[in-house]
DNA sequence: AATAAAAAAGATCGTTTTATCTTTTTTGTG
DNA sequence: CACAAAAAAGATAAAACGATCTTTTTTATT
């Protein structure tokens, strides 16, 4: 469904939701250890966020990168188009050029409900009320045994 | 989410299931004019589901592919299995090792029942009982103004 | 000012996916 | 049998994706 991209840029988010503020920056190389992405490639996808202001960074000792307050109002969504883009969302199941109830493909029915739905709730969750969810359930973004609480 | 080879593969089986049978066999030019596929791509998923017993299919003049009774009792999920494998309905949506109830990620909640529902759909389902469905619902299946009626 | 830490930028490499091309095998028909 | 139609098989090419490495810029600290 998504990239292997966008995935990184999700968790990375949101890892930096929880863990950074103004002044707690993060560097890449922690964000990469604890979420065990590759490292070079989270600081391309990181750099490409930044500059969609979808987070925030600053250069030199003690710089890295965080979300202010702006960045978290952002929502999923966001990421998605800016990493993957909406072609993906847009296209039909099977391939045909347009997904429209007016012109259904044979699984139409079975999978245009869902991804409107999950459109929805990507599109209007922010990442604070994402992460609000997140402590309260205690989920988990990382492969290695870092836990959230 | 599916691959192009699945895609077409899918689109192809349909195909076959509404205009084949063991007298009416068709070729891979036909099939991939119709459903507007790179045609020697489109042959060799054409194969890869001939081996794998989900289409049928007679070499020399007059042969062509087409779905046998047995091939028109398989599933949209068997076609998967077969040209994209099971993985990707596996893995966790942001890329966790392992989907799981256990261990969800943030999404899991908004995700998981949409996966788990299509899965069943799509592995309960028979070609011909989709086949069926088609017929009734007139939806559509090739990129040009092809209509299955 | 010198140093070091960190992001920014961009060049490079490898793998997978997508697609095409060529050759071989099978088989029905004249 | 000779021929042609069609799938089977395999080699090759092009593009997208994933990942790494190197260099440059910025900036806090000494
Ligand atoms: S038309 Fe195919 S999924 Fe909507
Ligand atoms: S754990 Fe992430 S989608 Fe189920």
């Amino acid at each position: 469904m998504l990239s292997n991209a966008c995935k990184y840029a999700i968790r990375a988010i949101l890892y930096l939701a929880i863990h950074s503020d103004e002044t707690t920056k993060i560097g890449v190389k922690k964000i990469a250890e604890e979420l065990e992405t590759p490292q070079p490639f989270l600081a391309k996808l990181l750099r490409q966020l930044t500059s969609n202001k979808l987070v925030s960074s600053t250069k030199g000792p003690g710089g890295g990168f965080f979300l202010d307050k702006n960045n978290k109002e952002k929502s999923i969504w966001d990421v998605i188009c800016c990493i993957d883009g909406t072609h993906k969302f847009e296209k039909c199941f099977l391939g045909l050029s347009k997904c429209s109830d007016k012109n259904p493909c044979p699984v139409h029915s079975t999978v245009s409900p869902f991804k409107k739905k999950i459109l929805n709730e990507f599109r209007d969750k922010t990442i604070s009320k994402l992460v609000e969810e997140i402590e309260v359930e205690g989920t988990v973004i990382s492969l290695k045994g870092f836990d959230l609480k």
